[in-house]
DNA sequence: AAGTGGTCTAGACCACGAG
DNA sequence: TCGTGGTCTAGACCACTTC
């Protein structure tokens, strides 16, 4: 396309402006900055300014090499840095643009209090409710071995046996963590509710509590990272989007642990709070 | 190189095994999987299993060439998705590595104890006594109005003055965390440490509680995101490394806010841990 | 000097979406 | 059908590291 025409800048503009050269700020040869990140530059600096809002269209691979006279590739590479920054999304046949912020759930820890549980006021169904959007669960039970690592972490004696519940939480269909809870059986024999798909009202913290397991306190241990490929999958993430990895502790009477839950949220749809006693 | 010759698995192998096919898998040209995701998949695969532990280094981009029989770009592509996962790094001139793993600090909420600023064991200077590293603060101070969003945040009039403490914090040399608080001006005329660089021992939080002005609680809300530019320069941060930000509000007595503290953290060598009452 | 990764060009064919 | 981004090839020159 363009063959023998002189390149121009805009493929819609008029042609009044391309005898005075670049609208856009041409790239410089020159500098020890590469090609494609002066392009990024230019691109990045438009989307903070606002000048590309989110949802927004970034010029196409075709405007951009007439725009910038750079190669097809190097073009690409520009947009590849954005799309590892989080910034656009690349839709085959259509374009790019700019990422939409996901509306941001916060999770605070008053959702642990017995108040709430009481309530049924806990868990993954109230922090729909307060965002009000319609939660779906998908829920795998089983049981089988801990592993070494998590036989110390639960102070239980090697290769005991453990609940197992796998889930995957979703809101308005939109997938928001992945989690795993391991549970002690004797945890499990005083509180069936605990070994069934759908633990009842309250959930399993409820369970526990009713056949006099009381929870003492939590503990969560939180990291970041970028996802795996299958984290990013199941999680439907864009690019360049890392996720929260939550690490709670639930412990009970006399400092025995009744759960270990592992999560991996998505980080850019969740906020978490933490209150600090200031003594 | 390679002109004419048929392709080859190892530059170092020796021919017996080229006849049966090659030791790596080889890509599979009909997959709907495409070529480079294929590569970054079999070395994905060799990284996790501890075949290529961290440090290593992975095979030279001609050896890839040779190996899977593509292109430059192509294997060069499977590289940059590693490296956008933040699984390896490249250096020039020398080759492409996996990454290792920093030693990761632990900051637990109970650092933030009356008890422990009264011995002088809290913040940065005992974070880092407790992981053994040198630690290393920059700081600028300065005055400034602030801004609605901040006015808002504080429970302030609008264009109040607020001093500002900009910090970089460094453990070894290596910088962990970027931060910058703001305080409140008549809490700092109560308690003028808090205005110099250096706070004096127990940092700002002392000067408050002995200026009259004791902190009752506070509160974290955390988010992770990729670092813009600029953070991952001054953090040092590699790619596919995410942040932790960490946005902090000091409350006084009467729900009075003391101090905002916002903050920029890299995400591979921290872990927040909280403690949660269970009722 | 040789080998490494970083950048760039000029082509090609493909799958997908919209008109 | 046409424009979009996704993948791939076969070259080129450069900067840096190691020997």
């Amino acid at each position: 396309m363009a063959e023998g025409r002189p390149a121009r800048l805009h493929s819609t503009a008029t042609y009044v402006c391309t005898a005075w050269g670049p609208v856009s700020p041409p790239v410089d040869r020159r500098s020890d900055r590469p090609i494609y990140r002066q392009i990024a530059d230019e691109l990045r600096r438009q989307i903070r300014s606002g000048e590309l809002p989110p949802g927004a269209k970034l010029p196409t691979e075709n405007e951009l090499i007439e725009r910038y006279g750079a190669a097809r590739l190097t073009t690409r590479q520009a947009v590849e840095l954005l799309k590892a920054e989080g910034l656009v999304d690349a839709v085959r046949g259509r374009g790019v643009f700019v990422r939409r912020q996901p509306p941001i759930v916060r999770l605070g820890s008053e959702r642990f209090s017995r108040w709430r549980r009481q309530a049924n006021q806990a868990g993954f169904f109230a922090d729909t409710a307060a965002a009000g959007t319609r939660p779906e669960i998908e829920v795998h039970v089983s049981r089988r071995a801990a592993s070494p690592e998590l036989a110390e972490r639960m102070g239980l004696p090697r290769r005991s046996q453990v609940l197992v519940r796998e889930r995957r939480y979703l809101a308005d269909g939109i997938p928001m963590q992945l989690a795993t809870s391991y549970v002690p059986l004797d945890v499990v024999e005083a509180a069936p509710g605990i070994g069934k798909p759908n633990s009842g009202p309250g959930g399993i913290y409820m369970r526990m509590e009713e056949a006099g397991h009381p929870i003492v306190r939590f503990v969560e241990r939180i990291t970041t990272r970028m996802p795996t490929q299958e984290e990013a999958a199941s999680l439907q993430l864009g690019a360049g989007t890392p996720v929260l990895q939550v690490q709670r502790t639930t412990y009970g009477e006399a400092d025995k642990v009744i759960e270990i839950a592992d999560m991996v949220r998505a980080g850019d749809r969740y906020e978490l709070a933490y209150d600090i006693p200031g003594d």
